[in-house]
Formats: structure tokens, sequence, C-alpha cells
DNA sequence: CGGAAATGCGAGTATGTTGTCTATATTTTC
DNA sequence: GAAAATATAGACAACATACTCGCATTTCCG
């Protein structure tokens, strides 16, 4: 960031421009998410928004440090003590919902479309592993040991699969249909307690 | 198409047009899609572009309807006639994986990225109806049918499920491990078979 | 052949975007 | 309450991109 907003004012000020840039990502995606554009919805000059950020990326930085912050403390809350699978499949569903109602599409527009590479790349890992990580310990947590199953890449598969319905629903502002949140849950579960392999 | 090729010469040159721009937006998104970039790779001027496409928008709509089709006639073949679950399971995730081997991230472009309100509104859609389509009636095979499961919301579901698995597969380049291919394939059996119950 | 039609070319134009700079307004400090 | 610090607005330069136009080259067909 180029320089500290010391005065209240211009905290808000900041403030206004990341909630703008976060909105405008959301909305446009990365290839309508110009500098002007952020202005203009943060009520603010373009000559502003520059004081603060000393380029484009950087305010792009700065928007998904927020967002990923918020979305692992969510998936943190989600799994915090044991409890059974069906539980802790609900709880992380509607966290997830929750995370991704505020700005639909971003999650997906941060970790697809917008450059990843840049002085944020360790952030950025960082956010990857911490993400794995946590649905790795579930699937440990709740998937029986067997022969052959390779616990990362189920957590992998798993994450993604989660994802992929989020982004979907997001997309056609499915997010609040319950029936999708209900089927999510059948999904989480029927994967983690392992009950396909009775066709086998 | 603002023009039709009439010799062979002309016919090849639209083709590698497409071709380049299905390339490009693979390669660098839809951010990265400049009709001067595409006219570079397929080694043609950009004159001769704008000949044969009247915007950067019909350009991509070529592409889009040429990738469709293809993944469609894949998703067709693997449910052609009656089989047992995992059969199934197994030869849809083969064929998807194929299809995505080429570009590995177009599909995920065409969907998320692109612009898809314009006049292909009616073939986006087909597409999309067609799409899930299939998945529906693999559902309404291979689940057995149970109070309150809407056929519909379950195929959106595992569609996108496996979808996200996919592209985020294509994302790192591991769309050829054979870790994830089985991991897809338990993932589909467990939740058609409808195990996840046991827990509740 | 040879003329007409089809095709290919790439500098050029209009438009839009990033990031800067300066003159003015507001806030803080003492 | 005046001077110093800080914030704002909007014009502007430098650059990128979509798309056009006039002309050169290739192919077709009698």
């Amino acid at each position: 960031m180029r320089k500290q907003p010391r005065q209240a004012r211009s905290r808000a000020t900041v403030e206004a421009i990341i909630e703008a840039a976060a909105h405008v990502l959301s909305r446009l995606g990365w290839a309508g998410f110009t500098t002007n554009k952020v202005a203009e919805t943060a009520g603010v000059s373009i000559g502003t928004l520059y004081q603060y950020f000393p380029d484009k990326l950087s305010l792009l930085e700065a928007v998904r440090r927020r967002h990923f912050d918020h979305v692992l403390s969510v998936i943190r809350d989600s799994a915090e003590d044991q409890k059974p699978l069906r539980k802790f499949a609900q709880e992380l569903v509607r966290g997830m919902i929750a995370a991704h109602s505020i700005h639909p599409t971003l999650h997906q527009v941060l970790l697809d479309e917008a450059p990843g590479d840049r002085g944020s790349r360790a952030a950025h890992a960082s956010f990857q592993a911490q993400y794995l990580n946590h649905y790795a310990t579930a699937v440990a947590t709740y998937r029986k040991p067997r022969k052959g199953a390779d616990t990362e890449a189920v957590a992998r598969v798993l994450s993604s699969a989660i994802e992929g319905v989020i982004h979907n629903a997001a997309r056609r502002n499915m997010l609040a249909a319950p029936e999708l949140q209900k089927q999510l849950v059948e999904l989480i579960c029927a994967y983690l307690s392992g009950a396909g392999r009775i066709g086998r």
C-alpha cells in the first residue's frame, strides 16, 4: 500500500474502495475490473484511489486478503470440535454458502480469473495450503482408513467438488435454495462414508 | 460469420483462426483474449481475421460451439446403453478427462469468464439444457427413487461437482493423475448409490 | 492465357485504460 | 486562528485494443 491512512476519514475511504473493488470484481469479473470503475463505484475520485494503492494489482491483493481471511475463518469454525459426520457436513455447507452469499462470484474470480503470480504468490499458496489442510484433517477424521486411499487426493477431490457446486449455484443465484444445501450435504456424507463400493 | 470461405485455402484459414482462438482462450483466459493475439497465433493478419468474423464475440461463439459439440458427444457416448453404475461412472470420467486434455482450461473459461449474454444466448442455454439432461437421465437410471429427492437438483449437484473436480485438476495440470480418476469415480458411485444416509 | 472474383495484408483510427500531476478543499496541529 | 499536513478531483500523457480500409496477391474458370 502506498500510504497509510491516518485519519478516520481516510480509513473509511480506503474501506469503501476495497468494498467497491470486491463488488466490481464480483459483478464484472477481472476483465471488467477497471480502476476508474472501482473509484466511481466507491464514490471517490481516481486520484484518491491511487493515493493509497500503487497500482491495480495491489488493490486486487487487498480484496484477496480480506476475502480469503473471511472464508478460512468460516471453514475453521465448522470443523472446530468433534462432531458426527453429518453435523460437520451441514455446518460446512452452511458456512460456505453464507461466505459466498455476500459477493456470489468473488471467490471464483479471485481463484480463476485474476492473476495470482505476483508478490502475493506466497499469500496465495498459503491460503491454498491452509484450505486443503482443513479438508485433509476432516477426511482423516471421518473416512475410515482403507488401503489405497490417498488422504490428500480425497481432500482435493472433495474440496473441488464442493467448490464446483457452490460456484455453479452462485452463478445462477441459487445459493439460497434449500434443495441445494441438502444435496450437497448428501454428497459429502456419501463420499466420506464410502458407500459406492457396493457395486464393485 | 461475415463471409463464407469458398476456397480450400480460406477454409483452412478459418480453421486455423478458430484453433488459435481456442488456444489463446485456454492459455490466457478471456482477459488475455485479444484479436491481435489470435491473429498472430494463427499466423494470419488481423484484417484476414475480420474478413470472416464480424467481431470478437462471434469468434468466441465459434470456439464455444465447436467445444460444446465435442463435450456433448463425449458424454452422450458414455451413457449409451445400459451398464452397471460403476462402469458408467468410469466411462464418463474417462471421457470428461479426455475432452479436457486438449485445451485444459478452455471449458472453464467458456463457462465462467467469457460473456455468455449475446445473440448466443439460445445456443448457450441449449447446451446447458442438453448437458443437464444427460445427467438427469443418468440420475434417474442409477439412483433408486426415494421421497424428497428432486432428480433435477441431484443432476445439477452431480454435474457441477464433477465439473469442479475436473476444472481444478486442469488448472494444476493434474488431469492425468490416476488417483484423481479413481476418486472421482468413487465420488459419483457413492453419491448415486446414496450411502450417506447411514449416519442420519 | 487473362480477367474477375476471392483472399490476404497491415498501417491507421477511434476508443478506452492505467497511472500521474497539479490546483483546490479539508482537516489537524500548536 | 493561522500554518502545516492531508485529502480530493479531474485533466492529461502514454499505451493497448477493437476494428476498418485501400491495396497486393492468389485462385478460379472461360
